[in-house]
RNA sequence: GGCGGCAUAGCCAAGUGGUAAGGCCAAGGUCUGCAAAACCUUUAUUCACCGGUUCGAAUCCGGUUGCCGCCUCCA
């Protein structure tokens, strides 16, 4: 068994061989920070840190890069709208990415490089690409020579003459080709600039990626991801620079994840449609969120609406109260029975059908299908009458390892305050002395206090509503 | 104009040649003091439409329709 992944670059799905055994260097385009993140931005940290936790749990030594764009024309717009600088708004809003996709259950990358941080390298990148004739300078701007790398177009699939044919693209009078692109911007006055050969300017948008995935990952990278959109001519742009710079092959795999929808339509900042997680996760567990998104393949479209995540809820919770059943029984087991190994089959069959889904290009929503088969399964022993704790265990750690590859949390609930625990006991007694009138006003009122009761035969729980 | 994707039950969603996973919702039943949770049963003779290939197709080929995306800042 090996992992297949999906290479937007051959348009298949590839056996994973990383270039390095054992190890992977990953490299995932990270958001420009001048606003909140909306849940379409939210895809990809999702998607590539759960594919990073597959892969980590496949045995990799995963390094795992995702940038800052924390200068462009888009943060010099908002610093000059909000009146301020614009390292402050990125500062910021860098802050609040942190907490949006902490929430979201990601980890940290091993680095988060910003441009602002990688200057240096910024512009003896293109110092070198202008050496080699595959960029010039024009009055302050430095622009990347497009037609010179013969092989551009291969990620999108795009002839250099098909390109020119549809364009839309504007022949400025800096540029020599409409295809060319700005490696270099020259400052307008007053604006955020830094010292170059070519003058006071920054960078272009495509460079930054080259010159951190080079600096911090090596010439040549196992994965590079991002979203669809990214494809062309973000990523396009990327391989000419920086083969163009190298001579040798960037990325080896290429992962692009499908937009998020909103009536069918991608949803994006410029059409205005879009809902930040910021103001989604006020109403809902981030959580639901996290799982919303891996349970449909990462190259499909998914459309959102409030009311579909809301029916994800009621699933999710589904997985997570198998799992507090069993966790509940685990004190109140024996080592008695005698089917054990029947069970401890099953549920290593059901690990070696989640591998065989994940290992089939990260195939989460079938992962996910396996998830509920497990909860199935360890439901369906709890109605046993004797349960071993062997068994039982087996079903906890096989839960914990999943919901943690999926990045998701069975976290226990906190405790109840005094007066909680008090109403809870008090209707514990009243039911044994067969008062269900008073014991089904108490339970009535935790429920307004959104306390839901259950009588198992294990005896009274609580969880929230 | 070029390149690409999608169309599967009330809803969400897997499935790329072997006779339709899984989840939500709904209905009935079991259990329960009643609930909750759980379990059992029911819910697509059919995969947008029309042809073709094949012993066999949701899956491959050709065509039609509809929707969406990239080619321009966008995850």
């Amino acid at each position: 068994m090996s992992i297949q992944i999906y290479n937007t670059l051959t348009r298949q799905k590839e056996k994973f061989v990383p270039l390095e055994e054992g190890k992977v260097k990953m490299y995932v385009c990270g958001p420009t920070v001048y606003n909140y993140i909306h849940i379409g931005n939210a895809r990809p940290p999702i998607v590539f840190d759960t594919v990073r936790r597959y892969l980590e749990y496949r045995g990799y030594d995963v390094r795992y890069i995702s940038n800052f764009t924390d200068v462009d024309d888009k943060l010099i717009r908002a610093a000059n709208e909000l009146g301020e600088d614009v390292p402050t708004i990125a500062n910021r809003f860098i802050d609040a990415y942190f907490e949006d996709i902490t929430a979201l259950g990601c980890k940290r990358a091993d680095v988060h490089p910003r441009v602002t941080e990688t200057m240096d390298l910024i512009i003896e990148f293109i110092q070198a690409l202008i050496d080699k004739d595959y960029a010039y300078e024009s009055n302050g701007d430095v622009y990347f020579r497009t037609r010179k790398f013969p092989e551009y177009g291969k990620l999108s699939h795009q002839s250099i003459d098909e390109l020119k044919i549809g364009a839309r693209i504007q022949v400025g009078e800096k540029k020599q080709d409409a295809l060319d692109f700005a490696l270099w911007k020259k400052a307008k006055e007053g604006e955020i600039s830094w010292e170059s050969p070519w003058g006071e300017g920054r960078p272009g948008w495509h460079i930054e990626c080259s010159a951190m995935a080079k600096r911090y990952l090596g010439d040549t990278i196992d994965i590079h991801a991002g979203g669809q959109d990214l494809a062309f001519p973000h990523h396009e742009n990327e391989i000419a620079q920086s083969e163009a710079l190298t001579g040798k092959s960037f990325a080896r795999y290429w992962m692009h994840n499908g937009y998020i929808n909103i009536n069918n339509e991608k949803m994006s900042k410029s059409l205005g449609n879009f809902v930040l997680v910021h103001d989604i996760i006020k109403n809902h567990d981030p959580q639901v969120l996290r799982f919303f998104m891996l349970s449909v393949h990462y190259r499909n479209p998914i459309n959102y609406s409030d009311e579909l995540l809301e029916n994800t809820k009621a699933a999710f919770e589904r997985l997570k109260t198998s799992y507090q059943n069993l966790k509940h029984r685990s004190g109140a087991s024996t080592n008695l029975t005698t089917n054990n190994q029947e069970w401890l089959d099953k549920i290593t069959d059901l690990h070696q059908q989640f591998v065989k889904e994940m290992d089939d290009d990260f195939n989460t929503a079938n992962g996910i299908s396996v998830l509920f088969e497990l909860s199935k399964l360890a439901n369906l022993y709890l109605l046993e009458k004797n349960t071993a704790e062997v068994v039982i265990k087996s079903f906890l750690d096989e839960f914990e390892l999943l919901f943690d590859i999926f990045g998701l949390s069975l976290a226990a609930e906190e405790l109840l305050d005094e007066e909680v625990e008090a109403m809870i006991e008090k209707r514990i007694q009243a039911r044994k002395d067969r008062d269900f009138k008073l014991a089904d006003e108490i339970r009535a009122q935790l429920k307004e206090m959104n306390i839901i009761l259950e009588d198992t035969a294990q005896g009274t729980r609580w969880k929230r509503g």
